[in-house]
DNA sequence: AACACCGCGTTTTTT
DNA sequence: ACGCGGTGTT
């Protein structure tokens, strides 16, 4: 047989992981290694070599971007069919087996996602309902402790309450909400992997179908599972099926929210005689850009240890600016990235990278400036938007009425007359018959216990949801969108707003009704009902947050997001000491030691040159900071950083990069001081040096204002 | 029910 | 600085 196509791209290290016999592996696989590649070849060549049936494969990735880009890469790879392989991420597998067994699982049928936003609004509803001193408990402490603990693969009644009040409140909220999703038929994301897991040790005889099916299991960034998810890894694993995952210690950024590096060591003791792959040839990067990554990766103590090469060398030094200012700072990357685009370049091929979202201002506004298209990465996804919940709201409820999140969402919105007062009397009905709102709501309406105009507004919701869904029956799934949004007065609801505001409204509930023409439901939903097929990808998949992808524009993102991507040209910004790292991983050791990684796999995105930068002054929450340099920039390797604009008195790497302030006299930030002209006014900010330095000062009259120090003649008070 | 005001938090993000 | 959410006013 010919086997060209699956081996001929691959290097020794990567052909030692594609081809070997089954059994579990571990792929060490460092930044630009291709990583992804080697996975889906290991697939391709399991299925086509191997002659493995598709039916054994299950392979598992965390986004669902991610999932999209494996599948798509097998098919075009693959020259048998793919049918009946399941790939996925850990909750879309996790959702479509309670899918499929949901009668075991105990859910019911039509069981609902709920995402964060809903989680953190039935919570906060809870603890106003057990009054609950929220300045005590805040309601997103609560939220990431009862997530921490479904993570943990704790119920409310496994965990022990101890004598700690706090503790002893926090399980009461967890036990309260667990109490209420169940009567609504949620599910939170936590809950999907929990449930399934669960699922698994209460029903032996499906686990062994599962683990009889699949008999090899593939999970891309390893490094990312948290303890639910291998737990489940495991679990299906049994002892016979051959376990593949990919991964990277050094780029484990998501420790903060769960993920456990641990697992990559814990890995070869758990699956016993595991292959270890490294792969470290990096097609990326030129050869300075990957020296410094690697000598700042060296101050990771516990590394599992590889060392990224590669046969490009010398190439650009790694360029280093030190700003005056955030604004100077934005100045310089921008001037740069106009000359890149001078020579020719492609916008979207540079990339500008920081720590924290609040940096992206200053560079947008720059951009703006300069007329250079731009996009800037995160913010409020598609489907997280209020109009669009709304919508999807009136339809949670045609396929559940026992769906209280979405039932709290619209049934006041637009305002129909229900108001707190009623929503009240239905929600404590609710609480003691441990009924939905909405059948508390049926019951309400019935027993003549409401005065006639609450009871009349009630009952107009409840036949408007019951004939809303008589008139779904036999729509096609754009007609039921553009229907219920019709029906539900959302759209005349929203054009009270501002004309701005009422346009983007009307343009995103439109986008939903053209959604639901194309949307195709995935192998995976083939067998539920179409509109629940779409309500499960609504929430599973959030959707982009900003469209315009396609056009030719300068990407701007936070490291975080940045992870898995590369561009010839990245600049990376604010390298302060309390921005990045951030001042609150300062403190651990094991904090730092996640933000250097975040460091590392910034400096590992750029292909040919790479920009880093800091601000001596920078204008954080309303107040000046004045910080030193990054700790990171003086790990840097001297021979393959370059300093530009170099000043008197730059430290060399090793001391840090410390400057001296400008020198404003026995001035100070914050200080009022007084001019002939302009009044009385409080110092904010200054820049520059010798003559040249000027002064920001905000004058209770004239606003703020800049001047140059020595003319100025200012008074202190 | 719509609007104004006040106080608080403010790293990173996916599902 | 700034935005969001909760509270209080008309």
């Amino acid at each position: 047989m010919d086997v060209s196509h699956l081996l001929d791209a691959l290097n020794a290290e990567q052909r030692q992981a594609v081809c070997g016999e089954h059994g579990h592996y571990l792929v060490l696989a460092g930044a630009g290694s291709g990583k992804t590649r080697v996975l889906v070849h290991r697939i391709a060549w399991l299925l086509e070599v191997d002659r493995v049936s598709p039916f054994a494969v299950l392979a598992v990735t965390f986004t669902n971007k991610a999932a999209g880009e494996m599948r798509a890469r097998c098919e075009q790879l693959l020259d048998v069919p793919s049918r009946g392989l399941w790939v996925g991420t850990f909750h879309g597998i996790a959702h479509r087996l309670l899918r499929l067994h949901f009668r075991e699982a105990g859910l019911p049928e039509n069981f609902q996602i709920i995402d964060s936003d809903d989680q953190l609004r039935l919570i906060r509803r809870i603890l106003r309902d057990q009054s609950v001193d929220e300045g005590m408990f805040p309601p997103r402490q609560m939220q990431w402790a009862i997530n921490h603990h479904k993570e943990n693969g704790r119920r409310a009644e496994d965990v022990d309450p101890g004598d700690n009040r706090r503790d002893q409140q926090t399980l009461a909220v967890y036990a309260e909400y667990e109490r209420q999703c169940r009567r609504s038929g949620l599910a939170d994301f936590a809950e999907l992997l929990l449930r399934s897991h669960e699922l698994w040790l209460e029903q032996p005889a499906l686990l062994a179908h599962y683990q009889e099916r699949f008999r090899h299991l593939l999970v891309d960034e390893f490094q990312d599972t948290n303890t639910i998810q291998y737990a489940w890894l495991r679990v299906l694993a049994g002892d016979s099926a051959s376990v593949f995952v990919v991964g990277d210690d050094d780029q484990s950024i998501y420790g903060w929210r769960g993920a456990r590096v641990e697992h990559v060591q814990k890995f070869q003791q758990d699956f016993a005689n595991t292959h270890l792959v490294r792969l470290e040839q990096n097609y990326r990067s030129t050869s300075n850009i990957l020296t410094a990554a690697n000598a700042l990766i060296a101050n990771n103590p516990d590394r599992l240890g590889k060392n990224l090469w590669t046969e490009e060398t010398g190439g650009d030094k790694v360029k280093i600016y030190a700003a005056y200012n955030e604004h100077d700072e934005a100045e310089f990357v921008i001037a740069r990235i106009q000359e890149w685009l001078d020579e020719g370049q492609r916008a979207d091929d540079s990339a500008i990278l920081y720590r924290s979202h609040a940096q992206s201002r200053v560079f947008e506004e720059a951009l703006l400036r300069r007329d250079i298209p731009y996009r800037v990465y995160g913010g409020l996804r598609f489907y997280e938007r209020a109009e669009v919940k709304d919508s999807l709201g009136y339809l949670r409820l045609t396929v559940n009425r026992d769906d209280d999140a979405a039932f709290e969402r619209v049934v006041n919105t637009p305002t129909r007359g229900i108001g707190e007062r009623t929503v009240g009397m239905v929600r404590h009905q609710a609480n003691a018959d441990n009924s939905s709102l909405w059948q508390a709501a049926q019951k309400l309406i019935t027993s003549q216990t409401m005065n006639g105009r609450a009871r009349n507004a009630l009952a107009g919701f409840l036949s408007l949801i019951d004939a809303l869904e008589h008139d779904l029956v036999d729509k096609d799934l754009g007609d039921q969108l553009q229907f219920a949004i019709e029906a539900s007065g959302l759209i005349e609801h929203y054009e009270k707003e501002p004309a701005e505001k009422a346009q983007t409204r009307r343009e995103n509930m439109a986008e939903l009704i053209n959604a639901g023409r194309y949307f195709k439901p995935g192998e995976d939903q083939a067998e539920l009902p179409e509109l629940s097929a779409f309500l499960a990808h609504a929430a599973l998949e959030a959707g982009e947050g900003q469209a315009a992808q396609w056009e030719d524009c300068v990407q701007m993102m936070t490291l975080h997001s940045a992870k898995g991507l590369e561009f010839p040209l990245v600049f990376l910004a604010g390298l302060e000491d309390g921005v990045f790292p951030h001042e609150r991983s300062l403190e651990s050791s094991d904090r730092l030691q996640e933000e250097r990684r975040l460091c590392y796999v910034g400096i590992t995105r750029a292909r040919q040159h790479l920009y880093l930068s800091f601000a001596e002054t920078r204008r954080m929450h309303g107040r000046d900071h004045r910080r030193q340099a990054s700790r990171f920039l003086s790990e840097l390797p001297m021979d393959v950083v370059e300093e530009i604009r170099p000043r008197i008195a730059v430290s060399r790497p090793g001391l840090g990069y410390q400057q001296p302030a400008p020198d404003i006299g026995d001035l100070g930030l914050g200080d009022a001081v007084s001019h002939h002209r302009f009044g009385v006014g409080v110092v904010l900010d200054c820049e520059g040096m010798g003559p040249s330095t000027r002064i920001q000062v905000h004058f209770e009259d004239h606003g703020a204002k800049w001047l140059v120090l020595s003319h100025a003649s200012l008074e202190r008070l």
